[in-house]
RNA sequence: GGGCGAUUGGCGCAGUUGGUAGCGCGCUUCCUUCACACGGAAGAGGUCGUGGGUUCAAGUCCCGCAUCGCCCACCA
C-alpha cells in the first residue's frame, strides 16, 4: 500500500504504474494458469500489428484502448489474457523507408555480403533517388529494416505503455522475422499440398511504377478526365463504317474485336461480320455480349487487350486472341503486333512504340485525325479508373504468370462456407458483417499472391528447367519442411547443388514474394504459436477476440477467416470488435495525407492517459468519433473524472470503519443495492462489447454517489459517536471498493493509484465485481436525492449558501417519497442544515414552506 | 447502379423489447476554500431530417423521400 498525499493529482501516475505494472508482471501470459484452467480459462486476442515504419495515429489510442477496455475486464472476471503484441514491418511502407534512410535498394538477383555497411543513415523520403540507391541483397534489406524498425517499435512500445495499455511485451512477434517467414511459407506449402494455391498465366492488373501484379482487395477508384473518341471503322464489305466511342484510343492497335448486346436492333446485320480497324487496318469480328450497354456511347464498342476489367471477360467468353500492346513498364511495346500488315499500319505503330500511354494516346489522335478516322473528341468528363490504392498511376491490365489462392470466388462451396463461418463470429457492431458478406460475395477472381517486389516473404520454391533451360511450370519443387524459412534465390532445393542453378535440366528459383495480407492473415498463427508450440497453440486458438478499423474487413478480416477455414475449416477467432475511425472538426477522416492528422503523444502529455482513455471508452465500437485537438472536451471530462476519483477515495477513506461494521442503515442499504444493479449493467455491457455503456452507467453512479450520498452520509460518516457512523464508513468503504474495480479498465492509472491507498495488490488484478445482493431499496436513495434537490434549490432561490441552517421546513412530496425519505431523514436533515422538518402529502416533491435561519454575522 | 450507417436542444452524444424526451460540454444565476477552483448548487434551452402508414400510444415498428458519410459495382 502507499500513502495517500495532501494533494491526489494525476500528474506521473503514467510513470509509476507502468513501471510497477512491468516489474510485478501484472499483465504476464500466466502459462500454468491457462493450462489448470484450458483454453475455457483464457481470453486470446488477435491484436492488429501496427505498422512499425508508419507513424502514430490519434486513431491508433482510440481503437488499441477498446481492446484494452475488453481485455481488463476480463483479465477481471478471472480469465487468464493473452495479450500479445506485433509489428507489422513488411511491405511496402517499410520497404520504403527503409530505402530512403539508407540509400539502398533491394536487389535478390545479388548475393549477401556480411560485411555490408549502407552509405548513410537518416536520409528523409526526398533525399533518395532510385538512381542513387546502392543494390543490395534481399537479405541484407531485411537486416536493415529490421535495424530500423526496432528502434521505431521501441517508440511504439513507449507510447503504448504510456497509454496503459495491459499488453504482454513478452509476447510479440514481427512479420519479416525469420519465424513469421517460415510460419508463412509453411502455411502457403500446405494450401499448395491441399490444391488451394496454383499457377495461372492470365490478364492480371498492373501497377506500372510497382511493376507488380496487384489484388482485387489492393484496388480503389479515383475520378480522372476522359473524353469520348469517336471512331471510324470500316465495314469489310465496303458498304460504309461503324462508329464506335472508346476513352482509350491508344489502345487501338490492340483492338481484337467489336462488341455490342444481342439485343441490339441497330447492329443485328454487323453480327458475325467483320470491319477493318482504323489506321492499323486490321480485320477484327463484330460480336454479341449481353454485356454491352445499347445506352453507353454508341452502343457498340471496341474489345482491346485489355483496357479494363470487362475486356477480360468479354476477352475469355467470346474467346478472343490476345494482341498485347502495353509492357509492364507500361510503355507501347516496341514490336507491333503481327496483325499489322500494311506498312501505313506499321508505320503508324512505330509512332507509337516506346511511349507512355499518355503520349500515345496524344500521338494517336494526331493520326487519326490525319487520316480523317477520328469523328469527334467528346468534351472531358469525369469517370472512375482502378488504381492500387499505394499508387500514382492508373492500373494497366497485361497478361502474366501468377501465383493465386482459392477464395470462394469461383467456388461456391467455399464461399458458402466462408459466409457461414462468418455468421458464426459476433460482430460488434453487427452491421459490419454484410460489409464482410457483401465482400465475400462480390469477389470476382482468387486471391492473387504473387507480388514481383523484393521485400517481403519469398515464395518458397524452385521450378525445373528443361533441357533448353526453360522454366517448366509444370514443375514446381518444393522445401523440405525443415529447410524453412528459404530464399529461393540462395537456398537450393534438396536433391541439387548450387551449380545447377539456372542451367538446362537443373532449377530455377521463384523470385517473386507473397503479397503482405498472404502474411498478415496469419496473426492468429504467428502470435499463438502455431508450428512452434503447440501447446500454445491449444490453448489460444482459435482466438477470442479480433479488434480492427472497418476499413480493412475486406483485406485483414476476410483473408484471415480464410486462412482458418482452409486451415482448420474452423472462424479464427469468437468475435470480431469493429472500431471506427477518427474524424476531425469537419467530419473528415484524418489521414496524413490530408495533414490534419494529431501526434497522440504530446495529447496524452499533456492531458493524462485516463483522459484520452475515457475519451476512447466513452465512443462505441464502428462508431466514428469526432475528435478536436483544440477543444478536446470529451477528454477534459475524462480528466475531470479521474481527479474526482481520486479526491473522492481519498476523502472515503478519512473515514474509520469499525472492524464490526453493518449496514444497518436504511439509507447506506438503498446506495449498495443501487451500485449492485450498476454492477450488473456494467457487467452486461462489457460482455456484449459495450464498454460506453459500462462507463455511462458507472460514471452515472458515481456522480451521484459524490454528490448525493457521500454529502448526506458524510456527517454521520465522521460522528463516531453516531450509531449509523459504522453503516455509513463501512458502505462508502464498500462502494469505492467497487467503484474502483468498476473503473479500472478506463481510467486504468487513477483506479490503481486509488486502490493502493487502501488494497495490497493490483486494481487489475481484483476481482470484477458482483452483485452484493445487501437488502436495500433504490428507491431511497433516489427519493432522498430528489428531496435533496428540492431543498438545495430552495437556499439557490434564496441566494444563500449551501450551508445556511434552516429554521424550518416543510417538505411536500408523495406519500411513497416521504415513506421512502423516512429512514434517511437524519441525513437529509445533517446536509440540509434543517432544525425543524416535516413533511406533507403533495404530488410533486417541492419545498411547502422554509425559514432559513438568520446568517451568522 | 447496389449496400450499410448517420440525421434527437448551440456543440458532442444516450435513448435496450413502442407508454408523457435524457447526459455531458457550452450558456445564465448563485455559492464556496472543514475531499475536490482541474470545485459545488440551481436554471434556461428540443414540434427527435421529411412525407405517409400501423397502433389507444412512435424518437422507438413499416414504406417513400432528402442530406451527409462509408463500402461495393462490368465506369467502352
Amino acid at each position: 500500500m502507499t500513502t495517500i498525499p495532501d494533494k491526489p493529482a494525476l500528474e506521473g501516475l503514467e510513470r509509476t504504474w507502468d513501471a510497477a505494472w512491468a516489474a510485478e508482471g501484472t499483465y504476464l501470459f500466466d502459462r500454468d494458469a491457462a493450462r489448470a484452467s484450458g483454453r475455457a480459462g483464457v481470453f486470446s486476442i488477435d491484436t492488429p500489428p501496427p505498422t512499425a515504419s508508419g507513424s502514430l495515429h490519434i486513431g491508433h489510442v482510440f481503437s488499441f484502448t477498446h481492446t484494452d477496455l475488453k481485455a481488463r475486464f476480463e483479465r477481471m472476471r478471472g480469465k487468464t489474457v493473452f495479450y500479445p503484441m506485433g509489428w507489422d514491418d513488411n511491405g511496402l511502407p517499410t520497404e520504403r523507408r527503409v530505402q530512403n534512410y539508407y540509400g539502398v535498394r533491394c536487389d535478390p538477383s545479388l548475393p549477401y555480403d556480411a560485411d555490408f555497411t549502407p552509405p548513410f543513415e537518416g536520409g528523409d523520403n526526398k533525399s533518395s533517388r532510385a538512381a542513387d540507391q546502392i543494390p543490395i541483397s534481399r537479405r541484407n534489406f531485411i537486416e536493415l529494416c529490421e535495424r530500423l524498425t526496432v528502434e521505431d517499435e521501441k517508440q511504439f512500445e513507449e507510447l503504448f505503455r504510456k497509454l496503459g495499455l495491459s499488453v504482454d511485451w513478452s509476447q510479440t512477434y514481427r512479420t519479416i522475422s525469420d519465424d513469421t517467414i517460415r510460419v508463412s511459407q509453411l502455411a502457403f506449402l500446405r494450401n499448395l499440398e491441399r490444391g488451394e494455391a496454383y499457377q495461372s498465366l492470365a490478364p492480371t492488373l498492373w501497377d506500372i511504377d510497382f511493376r507488380s501484379a496487384i489484388a482485387q482487395a489492393e484496388l480503389e477508384d479515383r475520378e480522372q478526365q476522359a473524353s469520348y473518341h469517336r471512331l471510324a471503322f470500316h465495314k469489310s464489305d465496303g458498304s460504309g463504317d461503324v462508329h464506335i466511342e472508346t476513352t482509350r484510343p491508344e489502345l487501338l492497335a490492340a483492338c481484337v474485336a467489336l462488341v455490342a448486346n444481342p439485343g441490339d436492333e441497330r447492329y443485328q446485320s454487323l453480327f458475325g461480320s467483320t470491319v477493318r480497324t482504323p489506321l492499323f487496318d486490321v480485320e477484327v469480328p463484330v460480336l454479341a455480349h449481353p454485356l454491352a450497354q445499347p445506352d453507353k456511347g454508341s452502343g457498340i464498342a471496341m474489345i482491346c487487350t485489355f483496357g479494363d476489367v470487362t475486356d477480360i471477360i468479354w476477352w475469355r467468353e467470346l474467346d478472343l486472341p490476345n494482341r498485347t500492346i502495353i509492357g509492364h513498364d507500361g510503355r507501347i511495346l516496341p514490336d507491333a503486333p503481327d496483325v499489322l500488315e500494311t506498312e501505313a499500319a506499321r508505320a503508324a505503330y512505330a509512332e507509337l512504340a516506346g511511349k507512355t500511354v499518355f503520349s500515345a494516346k496524344k500521338r494517336v489522335v494526331e493520326l487519326l485525325q490525319e487520316s480523317g478516322e477520328l469523328l469527334e473528341v467528346s468534351k472531358p468528363f469525369s469517370h472512375a479508373v482502378k488504381f492500387f490504392e499505394k499508387g500514382d498511376r492508373p492500373l494497366e491490365i497485361v497478361s502474366t504468370r501468377q501465383w493465386y489462392l482459392r477464395n470462394g470466388a469461383r467456388d461456391e462451396e467455399l464461399r458458402e462456407r466462408l459466409i457461414t463461418l462468418g455468421r458464426e463470429i459476433g460482430w460488434h457492431p453487427d452491421f459490419m458483417r454484410v460489409r464482410y458478406e457483401n465482400w465475400t460475395n462480390g469477389l470476382t477472381g482468387d486471391w492473387l499472391v504473387s507480388r514481383q517486389r523484393f521485400f517481403g516473404v519469398p515464395i518458397p520454391i524452385w521450378y525445373g528447367l528443361d533441357e533448353n533451360g526453360d522454366r517448366d511450370y509444370a514443375r514446381v519443387i518444393v522445401p523440405d519442411l525443415g529447410q524453412l524459412p528459404v530464399d529461393p534465390t540462395i537456398d537450393v532445393p534438396a536433391g541439387y547443388d548450387e551449380d545447377q542453378r539456372g542451367v538446362p535440366g537443373g532449377f530455377d528459383a521463384e523470385r517473386d514474394i507473397f503479397d503482405t495480407w498472404a502474411t498478415s492473415s496469419l496473426t492468429p498463427q504467428l502470435a499463438g504459436g502455431w508450428q512452434r508450440d503447440d501447446e500454445l497453440w491449444n490453448l489460444v486458438a482459435p482466438f477470442d477476440l479480433r479488434p480492427q478499423g472497418q476499413d480493412i474487413i475486406r483485406t485483414w478480416l476476410f483473408s484471415t477467416l480464410l486462412r482458418s477455414t482452409l486451415e482448420d475449416d474452423r472462424t479464427p477467432w469468437s468475435d470480431a470488435a469493429i472500431s471506427g475511425f477518427i474524424v476531425d472538426p469537419d467530419r473528415k477522416k484524418m489521414s496524413k495525407s490530408k495533414g490534419n492528422v494529431v501526434t497522440p503523444a504530446a495529447i496524452l502529455d499533456q492531458h493524462g492517459s485516463d483522459a484520452v482513455r475515457y475519451w476512447a471508452a466513452s465512443s462505441r465500437l464502428g462508431t466514428d468519433a469526432a475528435f478536436d485537438p483544440q477543444n478536446p472536451t470529451q477528454i477534459k471530462i475524462g480528466r475531470r473524472l479521474a481527479i474526482k476519483v481520486l479526491n473522492a477515495a481519498k476523502f472515503v477513506l478519512s473515514f474509520p470503519v469499525p472492524e464490526d461494521a453493518q449496514i444497518t442503515h436504511t439509507l447506506d442499504a438503498a446506495m449498495l443495492a443501487t451500485l449492485d444493479q450498476v454492477v450488473r449493467d456494467a457487467t452486461a455491457a462489457y460482455e456484449q462489447y459495450d464498454h460506453a455503456r459500462a462507463l455511462e452507467v458507472t460514471e452515472s453512479f458515481f456522480w451521484t454517489f459524490c454528490d448525493d450520498y457521500l454529502e448526506l452520509v458524510k456527517e454521520r460518516a465522521y460522528d463516531q459517536s453516531d450509531v449509523g457512523q459504522a453503516s455509513a464508513a463501512l458502505a462508502l468503504r464498500t462502494a469505492l471498493d467497487t467503484l474502483l474495480r468498476l473503473f479500472a479498465p478506463v481510467i486504468s492509472f487513477a483506479a490503481e493509484e486509488a486502490w493502493s491507498w487502501f488494497q495490497e495488490g493490483s486494481v487489475h488484478r481484483a476481482s470484477w465485481p458482483t452483485p452484493l445482493e445487501i437488502e436495500g431499496d433504490p428507491a431511497v436513495l433516489s427519493a432522498v436525492g430528489e428531496a435533496l434537490i428540492v431543498v438545495r434549490r430552495a437556499k439557490t432561490e434564496a441566494k444563500a449558501s449551501q450551508k445556511t441552517p434552516v429554521a424550518r421546513l416543510v417538505l411536500g412530496a408523495p406519500a411513497a417519497t416521504i415513506a421512502a425519505i423516512a429512514g434517511a431523514e437524519g441525513d437529509l436533515r445533517a446536509v440540509g442544515r434543517i432544525a425543524d422538518l416535516t413533511f406533507t402529502e403533495s404530488d410533486t416533491v417541492g419545498v411547502v414552506e422554509v425559514e432559513l435561519a438568520p446568517q451568522e454575522a
